[in-house]
This record gives C-alpha cells, sequence and structure tokens, in this order.
DNA sequence: TATTGTTATACTCTATAACTATA
DNA sequence: TATAGTTATAGAGTATAACAATA
C-alpha cells in the first residue's frame, strides 16, 4: 500500500520494482545454468559467443569478433589462443592486412557447436518452461529494443 | 529464411535466437549505465542491494541478507565490511545469537539510498526510453516468472 | 600517424575449503 | 554436531596503458 520504502516487509524493498535487479537475477540463474549444462564441453558463455560468431561470418577478423560481443581487443588474445589451441578456431593472417587474423570455425569446431547448441536449448527450454512460445518472443523481443537504444 | 545456421550472415548467427544471449547484451548495457550512475557515491549494484534489503528488513542477520541476493556467506564479510566503514550499516551482535550480526541502515544510509534511488530511477527511465510503463511491467512479470522457476 | 594484435597488470565478482566462536 | 561469520585463495570477467608490426 506504501508508495514509499517499507520496513520490515520481509521482501527486497524498494529493488522489486528495478528492473536492474531482476536481470541480474534472472542473468544469474541463466549463467550458472549455462555453465551446469555445458560441463565437459570446454565451452563457456564467451567462447560459445564467440564461435557462433565466426561461424555466422567465416574469415572475419579478431577485432571484429571482439567488437560484436563486446569483448575488449586485449581480451580476445587469451580467448582465440584458448579456441585455437582446442583446434575449433582456426587463425590465419589476413591477406589484405597482415597485422590482422582471419578467423574461421574448424570442422571440429562446428561438431562442437551443434553439440553446444543442443545442450543449450535444452537449459532453455528448462528455464523458461513456464513461458509460453509467445512469451518467449515478447521477452526477447523488448530485451532487444533495450539493445538497440544503447549499443 | 534458414532454420539453420547461416553462413556469413553479418549477423550474431544462432546467438540471436537464444534469450540467454539477450539478457547477458543487455545485462551488461544495465551493468556498465548503473556503475556511471552511481559515479561518486561509492556505492556499486551489490552493495546496494544490500542496504535495499537490509533496509526492508531491519536489524536481519548478515546471512539472511546475503541468501536474499545470492551472495555466499563468505563474500559478504567484506561488503559490510565496506558499509560499515562508509557508515551506511550498522553491524550489532545479535541478542538472541552471539554468533550472528543483525544489520541496521544508518540514517547516512538512509540518505544515501535515497539519492541512489533518485540515480537508479533515472538511469532506469534512460535505458527503459523506447517501452511503455505496460511493456515494462509485462518484463518485469517474465523476469518474476523465471525466477520463480529456479530461485 | 593510426590500427591490429599483444603483453602486463589490476580490480571486481564469484566459488571453495578450512578455521573460530558460539549454539 | 551444526551454524554464523571469517580468512585465504583461486578463477573468470573486465578494464587500461604501453608496445611491436603493419598500414
Amino acid at each position: 500500500m506504501a508508495t514509499t520504502i517499507e520496513q520490515t516487509d520481509g521482501g527486497s524493498g524498494a529493488l522489486d520494482t528495478l528492473v536492474g535487479y531482476h536481470l541480474r537475477r534472472v542473468y544469474g540463474i541463466f549463467g550458472s545454468d549455462f555453465t551446469e549444462a555445458m560441463e565437459g564441453t570446454g565451452l563457456r558463455q564467451v567462447l560459445f559467443g564467440i564461435l557462433s560468431v565466426v561461424a555466422a561470418n567465416p574469415g572475419m577478423r579478431q577485432g571484429a569478433a571482439g567488437e560484436m560481443l563486446g569483448i575488449q581487443r586485449a581480451n580476445m588474445v587469451a580467448l582465440i589462443n584458448e579456441l585455437v589451441a582446442a583446434d575449433l578456431i582456426d587463425r590465419q593472417v589476413a591477406e589484405d592486412d597482415r597485422r590482422a587474423f582471419a578467423l574461421t570455425v574448424t570442422p571440429a569446431g562446428k561438431v562442437a557447436m551443434a553439440e553446444a547448441l543442443r545442450r543449450i536449448r535444452a537449459h532453455e527450454d528448462r528455464l523458461l518452461a513456464d513461458l509460453s512460445h509467445d512469451e518467449r518472443r515478447t521477452l526477447i523481443g523488448l530485451l532487444e529494443r533495450i539493445e538497440r537504444t544503447r549499443t
């Protein structure tokens, strides 16, 4: 009934009315379940993200991949090293610019991606079981509109 | 038109269809804008979260506050130390259990919270400018339903 | 001069195990 | 024996600055 902050309400207080708070909680739930779902594959959120972006844009540069995912150049180095070491990504000096690297997903990378995608779909189905397909689309749509405001 | 992963689509590939990916992006946008919005207050997301929970439940125990926010006991220590040092939280040995600490928000803490809340509302209004009030409620509602599935 | 990737570094967040003091 | 808080520590994510090679 109160519009101000209640005392001893047994809840989270002002937090519950904030979109950011709920985003934080749900992101946490997704994150830990994702990690569980990926157990044994050696893939993490970032690594799958990179694989996915490179698969959609074969030959793209390391820097461009990082930019699309909001990963800084400096932090891309170790990540790409990891993917190359695991033979999931192929890294070649770009023909037209010898400073840059052209990335492609290896055959093994494609296999790994397919398996990961299967697990991720199951993980999302698990966490979104209470939402109808329409509601999932609504959720993605709302999130995309927020992304467009600030990207 | 393709239901499989496209090649050279210029986009994020399979990522775009995943709720988790959009959550990650939007959470990132909210996180960095939150940090900017709080500049000069000394408050971060976690610290504001603790203040908010303790304000809503005066006298609550350190462990219970952490539990509500998904923060492990071990990690609460330094956070509460920080809030006590800043005179935003009062920490007293609980009368009925001398192992435990009873937490309350200090007067200075309430002032800080009010100012933080003002900034956070502005920050959310900024990032959610494209959404109607109904859409914001829908978004929070959907997120809350996901939280309930796994908490 | 500017850009691509690199190295070094540092800070926050998160997670685990072993400890203490109380219960 | 179990619980509340503590300490130490380690890993992941993220951020900045300075550098080499190339443009």
